[in-house]
RNA sequence: UCCUCAGUAGCUCAAUGGCAGAGCAUUCGGCUGUUAACCGAAGGGUUGUAGGUUCGAGUCCUACCUGAGGAGCCA
């Protein structure tokens, strides 16, 4: 028997380090299988899982009789010898040999969420719990370093972060919903887009960046959705489109090659076909919509799509899982028509009718994940465009002010993490990529 | 906003208009290598709500409530 009281503390996720040592893990009871006088205690930490044995003949009567009492989720402290084995998932395991229960979670009240299946209303009832299980738990490990990665990329290729205000007083675009609020008796709503402030900064600062939460109160009930979403958003003085999709295509291969470096266990948890991700690389595809439109038109002559894009509308979501479908890493389509577009895209000077944008659609049919353009320069074409899409000019004045001073060509682009971490993840839904989802249904917990 | 589907035990689901059931979870018992362990036993129900049809409704009809998937719109 070592002394337990002087065994270092340990994470399940560097016990590899720890061979042979015996280690003190601090967490909770997962679940627990016993097979006569062996009781098999599975351990979770909030870094990985690990099995426990505790033989009989092993430990003191009490150490036995106290791990058999354990009930899920109960918190403990827990020390013992750790061990290679085959047997075990993770290749080790831990001989127990001192376990303390911090707080037992009592028999009458048992933990609601039990390894087996549960249905997506009663997991989102418990998202509060559900955050624990390893999946879960996988998920929002991968999602921290896609934010980390996004962020230390624009950190390190001469960014400024300048996060624009989350109370506005106007529409940003005047197109989506909006959540409305009272601000001491004026109107107010919260931001769908940093945009229009980013691109101020951007005139001060060269390089800018904001990222943080945004809120579109659209009553969308998909996969795809949700009400409070965070969005990074860069934009950059004197760039054009050309460069808005340079920019775009490096930024996605950076963050998706440091979840490769960082999570290879968690995506295997979450059960990711690694080999999607592997590939890819720069340059990605790009169609022009004129081309995307042909090949739609092409797929649904060949019976591939059900129903036929018309040339000049935007695209359905079976538009964009055929387009992604065609190839195996992002696509970028850009110069939609200006009709369907913001009103602050510049026109392509090659065709009017078209608008300098690009939408970044993610691979096996996640649809867009990024949406950028470059802006328009010119102070008349910008107040016309706003007067065109019966926007209050007074509300934009600031705005046409950036034109009035120095005004430069720039572009930028958002993207939304959540539906990058689905992406990655091979996730069905991003309800699972944000600790608490926020959908048309639910607000609760 | 529209279309489709679903609400039965704590959870996941069965039940031709005719006695409301199973697996898991919980409790008790068994098993020295279990991997969502397994084996035996026990407890556990106002079938989402309100009406209606019927000798009889979980099942059929109407309305409502809640949730899910999709469309549109978007990231």
């Amino acid at each position: 028997m070592s002394d337990t009281k002087s065994a270092p503390v340990a994470t399940i996720s560097s016990l590899a380090a720890h061979e042979g040592e015996v280690v003190t893990l601090k967490g909770w009871l997962y679940n627990i299988r016993s097979s006569g006088k062996l009781l098999f205690p599975m351990f979770r930490d909030g870094t990985g899982v690990i099995q426990g044995i505790v033989p009989k003949a092993a430990v003191p009567e009490e150490v036995f009789e106290r791990v058999k009492a354990l009930t899920q989720e109960s918190s403990v402290v827990v020390t013992g010898r750790v061990r290679a084995d085959k047997r075990a998932p993770s290749g080790f395991e831990i001989d127990v040999e001192n376990v303390e229960a911090v707080h037992l979670v009592p028999e009458s009240t048992p933990y609601p969420i039990t390894p087996k299946e549960h249905g997506t209303d009663f997991l989102m009832e418990h998202r509060h719990l559900w955050v624990r299980s390893p999946r879960q738990a996988a998920i929002l490990r991968i999602r921290a370093t896609i934010m980390r990665a996004a962020q230390e990329y624009f950190d390190t290729h001469g960014f400024v972060r300048t996060d624009p205000p989350i109370l506005t007083p106007a529409a940003c675009e005047g197109t989506s919903t909006l959540f409305e609020l009272d601000y001491f008796g004026d109107p107010a709503f919260l931001t769908q887009s940093g945009q229009l402030y980013i691109e101020s900064t951007a005139m001060a600062l060269g390089k800018v960046y904001s990222f943080g939460p945004t809120f579109r109160a659209e009553k969308s009930k998909t996969r795809r959705h949700l009400t409070e979403f965070w969005m990074i958003e860069p934009e950059v003085a004197y760039m054009d489109l050309e460069g808005d999709m340079q920019l775009a295509e490096a930024f996605l291969t950076y963050i998706v090659q440091r979840v490769l470096e960082l999570h290879q266990t968690d995506l295997k948890t979450v059960g990711r076909d690694i080999a999607k991700l592997e590939a890819i690389r720069t340059p990605f595809p790009r169609l022009t919509y004129d081309e995307a439109h042909a090949m739609l038109d092409e797929a649904f002559k060949a019976g591939k799509l059900e129903i036929p894009h018309q040339n000049g509308d935007d695209f359905g979501s079976p538009d964009e899982t055929y387009i992604s479908s065609q190839f195996d890493r992002p696509v970028m389509i850009h110069r939609y028509p200006a009709a369907i577009k913001a009103f602050y895209m510049q026109p392509d000077p090659e065709d009017a009718t078209k608008a300098l944008c690009v939408d970044v659609l993610a691979p096996e049919g996640y649809g867009e994940i990024i949406g950028g353009s470059q802006r328009i320069d010119s102070y008349e074409l910008l107040r016309e465009r706003i007067e065109q899409h019966n926007l209050p000019v007074s509300a934009f004045e600031w705005y046409l002010d950036l034109r009035r001073y120095g005004s430069v060509p720039h572009a930028g682009f958002g993207m939304g993490i959540e539906r990058c971490v689905a992406w990655i993840c091979g996730l069905e839904h991003v309800r699972e990529t944000i600790p608490f989802a926020r959908t048309l249904n639910r607000i609760y917990p």
